[in-house]
RNA sequence: GCGAGAGUGGCGGAAUGGGCAGACGCGCUGGAUUUAGGAUCCAGUGGGGCAACCCGUGGGGGUUCGAGUCCCCCCUCUCGCACCA
């Protein structure tokens, strides 16, 4: 069997590296370390996607070219494993999820071996081993015993929480009650997003657009008590410490953005008796301004303080406290109906209607910079859970405050002149007809007037502060991290309840033992939510559920932890699995950390990435990893979408439709725009289309446009690619190969069967290069010789290996594999291949094909494997050519080309320029006013 | 609406400290070989023109001896965010 055979060699070098466990990782480097990591992946029941290998085939190939340099390479791959569709599925059959989990897990394993990732094996794990878990437990149990320092900016022991002495006097439980408020992990009422559907609460970050983010079922608010972990206490180090990350800006964006730091003020605007107000005022001034706002004041937080002389309403949220105590007794109906109507409609209501409502209270705030009243209303556009929850209005400077007030017909006052710009109406803005968002120049605001916005701010926050009514504040978009699900398949809390006599809970939380760990889930009969908020596990048995410890009874948290948990720290066990005594050893910890390249798709963005960072500084602050940030480096690569496809759109009479008169409706069905009819899309064939100026068209009806382009991957759509019947019918290296080829990583790209062709066809390529592929035994091609390279051949070798070496270095390994094919297509013409040169190209292959240059390596008379063959070097002596071809320009358009040596000089280019036949004729009878040289590159002449 | 990224042959893409646009691959055309081929090899392949040459990197302007690359305006697509005061 000569010919290239993929389908006998992968296993057969699959099984050698398993066998030799050539790609075992020592427990400590043993020269320059490089972790590299890919995103473990959720085993779905669909097994992999092609997706997949394209960020593992980039890893894989970084690692094996980083063996090849003499690094000590950490290579690992696990399974992120708890989480809904086990659990959906188990629901369905009634069978433990562990068990389809686990088949699932086996099928991306077969895969991930089947396409020949180096992999150190041993060191795989899946969040949802017990003795993974265990450590994810304890972690939580750290976090729990934490509380954040704002003082020194960083999380302690809880143990070293100062206890106010006016707690401390009220005895045991209310220091326990006072610590619990303060850990990182705490329990809380919140307004929390419930789905029904899931029969769990979710996170803000899995719920899009008022649907959850997998499934895209309705999502409601309702409150209920949770676990959340206290993020917001770390939100400005996770924002600062981006700079020290070599991420994607426009990931490190997007994570800014999701923190949403801003900075503004906030001003207590008095609500009590008016006939106070002065003597308020004086006491303010006295006493400064308090910590926490009382039952006088509305508090509002405004990034705008330079604005206050222009509020003119107020606005607080519908779930404020204040709503009952500010409604007059006439206002009290609307109000109490707005607010119920408000509480009903959910968040995806409110998102398909940004109409403004709202509804007067009745009641009147005084504005501290010019005593006047101001009107108190309530509405949804202000959100109860950002600021205070109350915000002063000011509609001439503040797009929504502008809606708000012209439907109700508040008064707009400019205090912001924008001066003469060509872009906004300065009159109408002054006039109160138009809004101006913008920084200006102040005006009808007192003293202040004609301060520029930005320092109006802070010559007002220092007179707020002095007057003991304001001060300056930071406020987040960032919310805390509601940590509980009501599902069975995930973690269960080592938290146990402490119930009295009566069985009912004392409120008195006590961790688990670190000893006790893990906590493992306990049997059921059946895994279904029941429609209410309350978890699976309160159904467990009540050995599990009611433990007794030193003669107390506790009832066991039944919430369980988010599929976020188990990926906040996977790449610290990765380190040190097996480990029985600790979560990663501290020296081991020490040696391989950070992750150096960190592979993965971008729709971890936020979530996974803030949420692991956020693990990572806890267990920084309390000592426990050396590094303040785990991922040093990280790339995302493109989404790969489905074939080309090309769509016509047609009516119920079989009439077709041009593309531009087609739109889409909310439910996804295809309409005319003009008539409203339904219409069918048509996949089209290549050959019905073609393309005239910017579009393609049906060839035999040209006035029809049609769509061109390339959609994701979905079962509905029926265009997903799998990597099974890839390696079948191409081999894992084409494959491998061709997710390279399609362009760079970080690219969206659109898979094409005749490209994985393509590739298939360049190894075939390869393998005839060196091969005699009508030998009946495997022997070398006739043609490759124990010779030496002539100037030429080493100079394409040599070429070959500096930008081999250069693209994949640079991660752009499409080119890499373009510049290999040029060899190719040289040696496959050359008689004599010499077999040095042939040896060296075989090694620039093996990270990128490592089957069959591993086959290769053995016909060539190996019989070590190649993964550890040093890295050819190439010498800039031996690329170098005697004569370069130039170009000649006249006027900077191409007219000829000349051969001139390498090393020449200007004159001699000039010359030889001159000399040209062709460019002396076009040259005759013109001046040339100019002539440039870019030596070694071209020349260009000036003429008149 | 705001923010980010991207628009280059029939298709995927090369080339940006300004310097021969279209490397490499697919597809297509012609040829060779073959009983046959979705195999292999050779040649060609941006558009127009017989040719010299002209036109070409989403559109329009500009800077420059020279612009895919730099500057200004506009269009389209993709992704993210979306009442965060």
């Amino acid at each position: 069997m000569p010919r290239y055979n993929p389908a006998v060699i992968e296993p057969k070098w699959q099984q050698f590296w398993e066998e030799n466990r050539t790609f075992r990782a020592p427990e400590l480097p043993t020269a320059e370390k490089r972790y590299v990591l890919d995103m473990f992946p959720y085993p779905s029941g669909d097994g992999l996607h092609v997706g997949h290998p394209e960020g593992y085939t980039a890893t894989d190939i970084i690692c094996r070219f980083e063996r090849m340099r003499g690094k000590s390479v950490l290579h690992p791959m696990g399974f992120d494993a708890f989480g809904l569709p086990a659990e959906e599925h188990a629901i369905k059959t009634n069978t433990p999820p562990r068990v389809s989990t686990e088949n699932n897990i086996a099928t991306f394993r077969r895969q991930m071996k089947m396409l020949g990732f180096s992999y150190d094996w041993d060191r795989e794990l899946a969040t949802t081993d017990l003795e993974y878990f265990r450590w994810t437990q304890w972690i939580f149990l750290v976090i729990f015993d934490t509380w954040f320092d704002p003082e020194q900016k960083r999380g302690r022991p809880i143990a070293e929480l100062p206890i106010p002495a006016e707690v401390a006097s009220r005895g045991a439980r209310a220091v326990q009650r006072y610590r619990d408020a303060h850990r990182l992990a705490y329990q809380a009422d919140a307004l929390v997003n419930w789905c029904p559907a899931l029969g769990t609460v979710l996170a803000n970050e899995e719920v899009q657009d008022g649907r959850s983010e997998r499934g895209g079922h309705p999502v409601e608010r309702i409150a209920l008590r949770q676990w959340m972990l206290r993020i917001t206490a770390y939100a400005d180090r996770l924002e600062q410490d981006l700079e020290q990350v070599e991420w994607p800006d426009g990931i490190k964006n997007m994570q800014r953005e999701w923190i949403g730091r801003s900075t503004g003020a906030e001003v207590d605007f008095y609500i009590g008796p008016p006939e106070d107000y002065d003597a308020w005022r004086v006491r303010r001034g006295d006493e400064g301004f308090p910590g926490s706002a009382g039952e006088e004041v509305l508090r509002i937080y405004t990034t705008r303080a330079d604005t206050l002389f222009g509020a003119t309403y107020m606005v607080i949220a519908p779930e404020h406290p204040f709503v009952d105590r500010l409604s007059t007794p006439e206002q009290r109906g609307a109000v109490e109906s707005y607010c119920r109507r408000a509480a009903a409609r959910s968040d995806r209501e409110r998102q398909e209607s940004r109409e403004k409502t709202g509804v007067f209270t009745g009641s009147f705030a005084i504005n501290p910079v010019n005593h006047q009243g101001v009107p108190i209303w309530i509405a949804d556009y202000v959100l109860i859970s950002y600021g205070t929850g109350a915000i002063m209005a000011v509609p001439a400077h503040d797009t929504r405050d502008y809606e708000f007030a012209e439907k109700f017909d508040i008064p707009i006052r400019a205090v912001v002149d924008p001066g003469p710009s060509a872009d906004v109406d300065r009159e109408a803005v002054l006039a109160g007809q138009a809004c101006f968002p913008g920084e200006g120049r102040a005006v009808n605001s007192a003293d202040y007037d004609g301060l520029p916005t930005g320092e109006f701010q802070q010559r007002i926050a220092r007179d707020l502060s002095a007057q003991g009514v304001g001060r300056a504040a930071v406020n987040y978009k960032l919310r805390d991290w509601l940590f509980s699900r009501q599902r069975f398949w995930g973690e269960p809390f080592p938290i146990l309840h402490e119930l009295d006599d009566q069985g009912q809970p004392t409120g008195v939380l006590r961790a688990v033992d670190p000893e006790d760990l893990p906590v493992d889930l306990p049997h059921l009969d059946d895994y279904r939510p029941h429609g209410k908020p309350e978890p699976p596990l309160a159904k467990a048995p009540d050995d599990w559920l009611y433990p007794l410890i030193e003669g107390r009874r506790y009832r066991r948290e039944t919430n369980t932890m988010p599929q976020w948990a188990g990926s906040c720290w996977y790449y610290l066990r990765f380190l040190d699995p097996q480990n029985q005594q600790n979560f990663v050893d501290p020296e081991i910890e020490k040696a391989w950390m950070p992750v150096d390249l960190y592979v993965g798709g971008a729709e971890h963005a936020v979530l996974h990435l803030l949420y692991a960072r956020f693990w990572h500084k806890v267990l920084y602050d309390r000592g426990h990893v050396s590094h303040s940030e785990p991922f040093r480096r990280l790339v995302n690569q493109g989404m790969i979408l489905g074939e080309l496809e090309y769509t016509g759109y047609r009516r119920p009479d079989g009439a077709w439709v041009t593309a531009p008169h087609v739109r889409r409706d909310a439910d996804g069905q295809w309409l005319d725009s003009t008539s409203n009819e339904t219409l069918e899309p048509v996949a089209l064939k290549a050959e019905d289309v073609e393309k005239t100026g910017e579009h393609f068209v049906l060839r035999d009806e040209p006035a029809i446009r049609v769509d061109s382009r390339a959609h994701k991957m979905s079962k509905s759509r029926g265009n997903v690619v799998n990597p099974d019947q890839i390696v079948q019918d191409y081999g894992a290296d084409s494959l491998r190969l061709y997710e390279m080829f399609m362009g760079p990583l970080e690219a969206t790209k659109p898979w094409s069967m005749a490209g994985v062709n393509g590739v298939r066809s360049f190894l075939d390529r390869v393998w005839r290069m060196i091969v005699d592929e009508r030998a009946e035994a495997c022997q070398l091609n006739d043609h490759v010789r124990d010779q030496e390279p002539d100037a030429d051949q080493l100079r394409m070798l040599h070429r070959t290996i500096q930008a081999v070496t250069e693209d994949t270095d640079r991660l752009q390994f499409n080119t890499a594999i373009a510049r290999m094919m040029e060899f190719v297509n040289y040696f496959n013409k050359q008689t004599v291949r010499p077999r040095p040169v042939m040896e060296s190209f075989v090694l620039l292959l093996s990270p990128y094909a490592p089957h069959i240059a591993e086959e290769l390596w053995r016909i060539l008379g190996h019989d070590r494997t190649l993964a550890y063959e040093p890295w050819p070097e190439f010498d800039p002596e031996r690329i170098k050519e005697a004569t370069v071809e130039i170009p000649v320009q006249i006027q900077g358009r191409l007219r000829a080309k000349i051969r001139v040596p390498a090393e020449a000089e200007r004159s001699q280019i000039e010359a030889e320029a001159r000399a040209d036949e062709r460019v002396s004729q076009l040259l005759d009878g013109k001046q040339v006013v100019k002539v440039i040289v870019v030596s070694g590159r071209l020349i260009n002449f000036v003429v008149k």
